[in-house]
DNA sequence: TTGAAAATGATTGCAATCGATCATTTTTCA
DNA sequence: TGAAAAATGATCGATTGCAATCATTTTCAA
């Protein structure tokens, strides 16, 4: 028999809140659980699956975290070629005895994950971004530390008050920040309390390195981060024109074109001194 | 045919930092990725779960993070009840606006799911374990704050000196703690990094209020924590007798008889001028 | 060196899950 | 109010995964 829909939407929910809590639960479980027969939790099921809220495995499913913690084919597929690329390109810089800051945001994310496979140590990271935290964590020869704040968003980033104060205790060799958008005037971001804290990081840091992919440039956002005289090193895989087209290029000293990947031979960065670097 | 040890071993590791890095794993995948037959690769994984390294699901295995996030079954029959009842009699002393600081330990965590199924709001949580954070982020009316610190341990606690800094931040109405051992001298853990935490959350704090389950009464550790004067608030399923066998009951003021739960009014306690409160 | 033990892959019967379909009931909306 | 749409549960092959067993090959230790 058919049942309204408002209820059908809250049994929806309670599933997949269900899932997030246990992370992982059988579907004769949660047929139990919901009161309905396999072939309604089935429908669900594949309902949550197409929102991308949990994934379905054999006789079960798993959260999905909202692309709080993606999975790596997931995000492949989902953040596109750009992205990976820069991430991977931005992993180049992490040199062994170093201590580094990752910014939140899926491009960090997607560079931490490239760091988990081939990690450089030993090093110390330090990051507001509790997925990037516990992915490293378990990393061999990799110091983590987290700063402290409240956790906030989906994707869980530490920001507010505390989390600026705990930045006092670091002095990093680069900051490794994404943004939103990017264009003449500079970098932007959406949210305050991000731009706040990236501005912190930046103080901080000997060097300052920009991800951004190709979509961004060109755009804006609501917040003001910083003018392109603050960034030292820009990773991105737009093309030269692009920038130019968009009004970044004439002005900043400092680009690495990851579009033409491998840009950098393993270690060529390492000479700190020679940076910023025309990589066009 | 048979094959060398180390190598079995080594495909074990690795599969098993396969399952962590992906969170979950289709069997299918895993025989490719392990260049194994399916019955070995079901062989590995069962030999995995048995370890608790892993968990077994229908045609693929969880990452089992050893006991960092174990699911709510397991945790139940793991931690026996008495700990289920220390750590919801726990959220009983959580109320609307107040200031809490939550230790790491499983007690602790298990208290945190209480607290995310039935929440009391509005109210500020600070941890320093990262899996508690994580699971009372999303809950309504719920701040949550992490300390600063360095990840350690399988548990994902935060601690080192950063972790001290952030917590001169704040002033808590009740620290809830948790200790390896106890006995007439007082509390004890095995951790040095995490009795400095300890300690200066409960300088920091209005109240202590001390978890034990039964089993840790009458041991030691090798870290000295505190004397029973600095606690407030012990919750404890371990019978009175027990406690004066263990010389901890004359000389302690101040105990709440989980045993015989459930042992409060929801809100008695809430005249926190009355504490500490008898009740045996 | 030799025999016992261990690991592997294949096979087989069995159980669980899946996707699709269908009838039924109730809701939703025109 | 009435008709279309939607949700549910049941059923049924088909697929998939599982546990147990067996022969084979190699390692390990005496």
């Amino acid at each position: 028999m058919r049942v309204p829909l408002h209820i059908v939407e809250a049994r929806r929910d309670k599933l997949a809140q269900l899932i997030e809590t246990h992370r992982y639960l059988p579907l004769r479980e949660l047929c139990e659980r919901l009161g309905v027969s396999e072939a309604t939790a089935r429908r669900d099921l594949a309902e949550l699956a197409k929102r991308n809220v949990v994934k379905r495995t054999h006789g079960g499913a798993l959260a999905e975290y909202n692309e709080r913690f993606p999975s790596f084919n997931e995000r492949r597929s989902l953040g596109g070629a750009g992205k990976q690329k820069v991430a991977k390109a931005a992993t180049r810089f992490i040199e062994p005895g170093g201590t580094y800051f990752l910014d939140s945001g899926t491009t960090i994310f997607a560079m931490a994950e490239f760091l988990r496979e081939a990690p450089v140590t030993p090093a110390t990271i330090v990051t507001s971004n509790l997925p990037v935290g516990e992915l490293l964590a378990g990393v061999e020869g990799l110091s983590v530390y987290l700063t402290a704040g409240q956790i906030l968003g989906r994707q869980s980033v530490l920001l507010g008050e505390t989390a600026l104060h705990s930045l006092e205790f670091w002095n990093f060799d680069i900051a490794f920040l994404s943004a939103e958008a990017a264009n003449a005037e500079g970098v932007w971001n959406s949210q305050e309390a991000i731009v706040e804290m990236q501005r912190v990081a930046m103080e901080r840091s000997k060097r300052v390195l920009l991800c951004l992919d190709d979509t961004k440039i060109g755009t804006t956002a609501p917040q003001s981060l910083v003018g392109w005289d603050r960034v030292d090193i820009l990773l991105t895989d737009a093309k030269t024109d692009r920038l130019r087209g968009a009004g970044i290029l004439p002005g900043f000293s400092g680009i690495i074109d990851c579009h033409a990947a491998p840009p950098l031979p393993p270690r060529l960065v390492g000479n700190t001194s020679e940076l910023p670097v025309h990589f066009l």
